[in-house]
DNA sequence: AGGTGGATGAATATGCTTCTCAATACGGGA
DNA sequence: TCCCGTATTGAGAAGCATATTCATCCACCT
């Protein structure tokens, strides 16, 4: 299996893109993280390695990664776009609570396999997905709103 | 059952808030419309009925609408917000064509009983979700990309 | 090594959404 | 029905996240 690095080049190259020390840099920053980083806080982490690098570099990278598969958007529900690296991951979906953030991933056979079978019906080809449940974990539940 | 202004209306008075013109004449507008409609475009709708009304007053509106369960904010990932009343639909989720924008509402009994399923191991009481099966249409499909 | 088109950082712009504030109007009570 | 307190409104300004501009820089192919 090639290395979300390794993608990365492959799909700059294929691109006539430039593989470059900050794209390096972002990408290797949010790989250690190993979490559902915003823009923003992957910012302050790769600043903390380079403080010479631009916003707009994160944010440009960060759209270049999406569209190379390599990293994919999640929407929490809270308002902040975060991110996750995808490469190399088994697909997987969120349980949310509402109350305290808590986040669980989630993978389910019968429904990934529901999903394909509705597509098909409807004629469409599948590329991807995105399932969020949102409610009250166990903790949370107990206590009074 | 209750219509979504007799809804609104049981809302409003039950936080001590006022229903007025405006407010009715938002909603009134988003139910004829029985369309997504972004933030923006209902306030074109609602403009050619009374020009004086103000962008921030739909925003407003449309934040009570969603609190008060009658409408819903959807997510097609193509940059734009859009909302859906859902007060007295049947659930359902979507299925976009990521090439034209089409986008087909599905219903999947087998889903949602695996939802609700995931949600009890782990201990979580599910309030709503969100699914939406991205891909191509039978039409955009056969296109070359 | 040299040339060229892509990449970068800083500042600025953009676009959507929310806030501020003074003026207005709803609606419960007399 | 009129009053009054409080919520609501419209307009403009502010915020915030993200995108763009532009001059400079540099990665990569030959």
């Amino acid at each position: 299996m090639k290395t979300p690095q390794d993608a990365f080049t492959t799909y700059l190259s294929e691109k006539n893109l430039k593989m470059t020390p900050q794209r390096r840099l972002i990408l290797d920053t949010f790989i250690d993280e190993k979490q559902h980083l915003s823009p923003e806080e992957l910012y302050d982490k790769v600043k903390k390695v380079d403080p010479s690098i631009g916003q707009a570099t994160v944010y440009r990278t960060l759209k270049l990664l999406v569209e190379a598969g390599i990293v994919e958007s999640l929407d929490f529900a809270d308002g902040v776009s975060r991110y996750e690296v995808s490469w190399g991951e088994e697909h997987h979906d969120h349980l949310i609570c509402e109350r305290c953030g808590k986040n669980i991933e989630i993978l389910d056979d019968v429904i990934e396999k529901r999903q394909e079978a509705i597509a098909k019906e409807h004629g469409f080809t599948l590329s991807h997905h995105k399932m969020y449940l949102y409610g009250l974990c166990s903790k949370c539940g107990r206590k009074r709103s």
